[in-house]
DNA sequence: CGTCTATTTGAATGTACTCAAAAGCGGTGG
DNA sequence: CCACCGCTTTTGAGTACATTCAAATAGACG
């Protein structure tokens, strides 16, 4: 069964016991998406927290001039959850959408909050987790306040080669907050330089 | 005891029963420091989860140029760590500094471990602080790729309200990502017009 | 009171965006 | 196999946003 994939990410940080892997199982949905199909959208509550078994998908918000701004890429073993919304119950803002065909493991938070309420290993877990995700995001900003957009591009292109091979410049400007038209000048840039 | 206002401040999150409470007292550090006194440099481990008494500190990096960013400021209530050092158990490389009399419990990393393996409470506790910092983190890192420095200012004002106050507009401009002197013309901006 | 830091001002420069249009590329259907 | 369509990438001119550097002014702290 593909949940393995789940099962192992998590062995990476701490192991589950065979209960709580058990009842993982029991909580898991799997399901299947199409290129440029939604996960989530604004006005929406974000009700499932969100593994890639395989694929790729971003997290972005619209602003209200309609620019799209890319917030986060999921691959395979990443989570993708719009944690303000899942938690206050709020309706999310942003919109989680399929850049591939996907697969996903997908937890509804009634089902998140009784696994966290009797298999402490998953408090252990997600707070691993978001821990490292709290790292990374912290480089982002750092980058952001310090960094010009060509630092930036090149950065992501270190950083993230499975992603760079893997997404459009559109993707990638968005992400490292410069419209596509200057990504394409600081790549040629690069080349010629 | 000062540190009612820890254990306080995890009841707002999730409760601790006794034990845990009276192992927290057991566990935690009090310091006083002065303005402008390091609590952390680069090359030194962040060995310490650091919760603010009172007072209000900075984190943060200083670049090739020399160049100062500011990544985080923590007032009452707050916490300041390096998660990257503290968990890699490698050198920092950012400074966190008092910008005013502060006064701080700290945790050693050892005794944290032992308060995660023998109360899972910490893991709730710490797992739902660190979430609320990785959201607001979330909206600082849309800021920063989808506004001008203007709109990031005027962020900042109203939604920190209590630092705006309280920090000088060199630290602003060095957390919201511009130079002192662009701030000082946004402000004239904003207050002619 | 003197020193150190923070803030303001202005000119010149550099970085990035907007808008419009052309060129390239990949998939689909005829 | 080719023609067409939609989307991505490139190009360029003009403009806006933000930095650098230097210097003057204002505040804060011991």
């Amino acid at each position: 069964m593909d949940i393995q994939m789940l099962v192992d990410s998590f062995s990476r940080y701490w192991p589950l016991e065979p209960e709580a892997t058990k009842a993982l199982k029991e909580c898991t949905i799997q399901q299947v998406l199409k290129r440029r199909e939604l996960v989530l959208k604004p006005g929406e509550q974000c009700r499932h927290f969100n593994f890639v078994l395989h694929g790729c998908l971003k997290m972005y918000k619209v602003d209200d001039q309609g620019n799209r701004h890319n917030l986060q890429f999921a691959v395979e073993n990443d989570w993708i959850v719009d944690y303000g919304s899942f938690y206050s119950e709020e309706p999310s803002d942003v919109y989680i959408e399929t850049l591939e065909t996907s697969t996903l493991l997908r937890i509804r938070n009634k089902d998140l909050f009784y696994l966290y309420d009797h298999f402490p290993v998953f408090d252990r877990n997600f707070r691993i987790i978001i821990e490292n995700a709290f790292i990374e995001q912290q480089k982002r900003v750092l980058q952001n306040i310090s960094s010009t957009a060509e630092e930036r591009y090149l950065y992501f292109m270190k950083k993230y080669p499975h992603l760079f091979n893997r997404i459009s410049n559109v993707q990638i400007a968005s992400y490292i907050g410069v419209t596509p038209e200057f990504l394409s000048t600081i790549r040629k840039k690069l080349t010629s330089g």
